[in-house]
DNA sequence: ACAAGTATGCACCTTTTGGTAAGTACCTGA
DNA sequence: TCAGGTACTTACCAAAAGGTGCATACTTGT
């Protein structure tokens, strides 16, 4: 036994997988991780294809370095698609692959649940802060 | 406009959502932000309660520190519920909220994602461990 | 008596991640 | 001519995240 999430289960969505892999959410969480990229997917998913610039103000408080960094890091995937026109001034824009597609609809419930527990969410996020003030 | 991910769509997946909270997703990501919880969460939703040393064994490669720090976050957030027997030797279990079994529930299609996908995610990783050798 | 297991806590350190601020090369509009 | 927009790049730095190893207090098995 030599799998992380131990594999006793017999369903299909949390199998033994590949090499390397514990589980099919490892293999996802690993793609998906990077503060922003999620909401990069799920953005593009939402409004199609977006030009650099478009994606910046969309997402706010990201900065250009690391924005740049992961729309690399997506591509690199196989997760995005850069198009550059070669224009000038430059013109460049970002789709989803059919896997990002993929992935994309699958951070749909995650939106989702997002949406319907944000009460919950946003009371325990004051409470945390309120503590982090008293402790410092 | 002073929304993140920028709201000009009409659907509820990815609306305006509460101050602070860009999107759903958003709020989601700051919950489920951090290198295990996604697995802890999906984990205690396939399995049902389990020991601290079971989901230790079970987790492969997490520490003991960040194990209990992230444990002790999700508890915080009323996702994990954490009963303490108080036995000796200690005996604790964790089992999820009903917010946190819905979460689970929302984590599954990525499960599903990873393993519908591991062969292409096992290809762009092994091309990323080529070229961190060569560059290193 | 001693190792091992139980569920943590703590100090310390490294790695990873992300942010800031500057620069590039070119264009457009005032 | 000068600010501002385009899509980046780079060097440097701060913060966050995570890992290591040791300690606790008590029990069970050898």
């Amino acid at each position: 036994m030599s799998d992380p999430v131990s594999a006793s289960q017999a369903d299909d969505t949390c199998t033994p997988v590949a090499p390397g892999f514990t589980c099919g959410l490892d293999a996802t969480l690993r793609v998906i991780s990077g503060k922003w990229k999620p909401l990069i997917l799920y953005f593009l998913g939402q409004d199609g294809p977006r030009r650099y610039g478009e994606l910046r103000r969309a997402i706010r408080d990201v900065s250009d370095k690391v924005l740049i960094q992961q729309l690399k890091e997506l591509e690199a995937d196989d997760l995005v698609k850069r198009t550059d026109y070669r224009e000038v001034p430059p013109r460049v824009d970002y789709s989803l692959t059919p896997l990002g597609r993929s992935l994309a609809v699958a951070l749909v419930p995650l939106c989702t649940w997002g949406t319907e527990n944000v009460a919950d969410v946003t009371r325990v996020f004051a409470r945390h802060e309120a503590l982090n003030r008293k402790a410092g």
